[in-house]
RNA sequence: GGGCAGAUACCCAAGUGGCUAAAGGGGCCAGACUGUAAAUCUGGUGGCUAUGCCUUCGGGGGUUCGAAUCCCUCUCUGCCCA
């Protein structure tokens, strides 16, 4: 592939190149650069929105490049303030490694993980020294790291920052330094971040990084960006049939972004496919997230079933049994918000009861209002909610 | 180190002695409508062995027949001064 193209690929999709030039540069000169992408293990499982900085790093190992991720298990226990309106609760080391580890099986399915370089920042800043930090931190002035507007924001509002969050720009920048990254791949919500790192690089001599900076992923309900706390989430762990169910509810407005940073379907046809069969776009968007990850078989499952439990409210085959124990059975009666409970379909029997009485459960397709003692029998279907849950009883 | 202000449910935020399980908004859940979208409308949103009972307004202690509300103390946060 020649220069122009490689470029023309690895800025497709990015909000921001800092810069194109040194791009250029640093591909000419021929050797695998290094790609450096520092993941936060605070949340175990990776979504959609984590795919997109993913599969940029993909291309760059397609055309051989190698790629480092970093784990940030010592930044973690600060938590990255980006976007944050808050202080970061800690995070346990048990915590950070469990979490580290579903990432790399998670990621596999966007990034060739076996040609990965994979490191944890705490190899090189757990060692530090408080002379090593001061030696650091001399580098940047106060009034560079308070510029970010999520500390300006905090500060305007009189909410806490506390002193070490100042420090996390810094110790990522230095991941950088030490990994000799040539190239640093971020959401442009890491803008800050990045630069540090290109900024430190220079001070230590270094070649400064390219920051290639990608969009941030809103989530499905169109508001904020994808996040798990926020529930707006699909996971790429998700199995095929609530894959396909959370890409049906997607925010319209959000296909065409949908489209052109998760797939790989033809954009000209899609926008006109959105404009006159919004459902059909949607039906096709799910598909083919679903058999990105599931592959096609799985994919043209979840549609099927859609087709048959959504349009057609058939009860799906595979549907969940739930063994009620004997000893909630009281003359062949359970209270039913108490089952509600045990099935996992309510948080507490208020709750289930709340459930209830709004109509919001139906027994064998009967919708049934009252809380109390309920006859059950083997083989009931239990369906509750718009999300669709079902359970099948079992005595 | 000194002064001032503040801490209320998932979040924001009212409430300054009984009418407060605690206004309002957001979020969330359920119902209607629909394309399980959006928008809109309605109801709900501490728990329980449930027309009553128990727990909750930063922690602890106290005053009172009665406290989110008054007093003491501790913890945490912001602002100003040094």
């Amino acid at each position: 592939m020649d220069l122009n193209a490689q470029i023309e690929l690895l800025t497709r999709g990015t909000v921001e190149v800092l810069s194109r030039e040194d791009l250029a540069n640093a591909l000419k000169r021929g050797k695998p650069l290094r790609v450096k992408l520092g993941v936060d293990p605070t949340s175990p499982d990776i979504h959609l929105g984590h795919t997109v900085v993913l599969q940029k790093m993909r291309q760059f190992q397609d055309l051989g490049h190698q790629a480092v991720l970093i784990i940030g298990d010592f930044t973690a226990l600060i938590g990255d303030p980006s976007g944050r309106n808050a202080t970061r609760p800690p995070v346990t080391p048990e915590e950070v490694a469990r979490h580290a580890q579903t990432y790399i099986d998670q990621i596999g399915k966007v990034v060739d993980v076996p040609k990965l370089e994979i490191r944890r920042n705490s190899e090189w800043l757990a060692p530090l020294t408080m002379k090593d930090i001061l030696g650091l931190a001399s580098r940047v002035t106060v009034a560079r790291l308070l510029e970010r507007d999520d500390f300006q924001k905090r500060l305007k509002a009189g909410t806490p920052v506390s002193f070490h969050e100042l420090l996390y720009p810094i110790m990522q920048g230095f991941d950088s330094v030490k990994v000799q990254a040539d190239v640093e791949l971020g959401g442009i919500d890491q803008t800050f971040n990045l630069v540090m790192g290109r900024n430190l690089q220079r001070e230590f001599g270094q070649t400064p990084q390219v920051c290639v900076m990608t969009p941030i992923l809103t989530g499905v309900d169109g508001g904020h960006k994808m996040s798990k706390s926020l529930g707006n989430h699909i996971g790429v762990a998700d199995p095929p049939d609530a894959m396909f169910g959370r890409a049906m509810s997607l925010a319209d407005a959000l296909m065409l972004d949908y489209f052109t940073l998760l797939t790989s379907e033809p954009l000209e046809e899609v926008k006109v496919q959105i404009a006159s069969a919004p459902r059909e776009a949607k039906l096709r968007l799910a598909q083919s997230l679903t058999a990105r990850f599931h592959g096609p078989d799985a994919a043209r499952a979840a549609r099927e079933r859609w087709d048959r439990v959504v349009v057609q409210k058939a009860v799906p085959d595979d549907v969940p049994e739930f063994a009620v124990p004997g000893a909630e059975i009281k003359e062949g009666k359970v209270g039913l918000a108490r089952l509600l409970v045990l099935v996992g379909f309510a948080a507490s029997n208020s709750d289930g009861r709340r459930l209830i009485e709004q109509g919001g459960l139906t027994v064998d397709g009967e919708k049934v209002t009252e809380p109390g003692p309920f006859a059950v029998r083997a083989g009931m279907v239990l369906k509750a909610g718009k999300k669709n849950r079902f359970v099948r009883l079992k005595l």
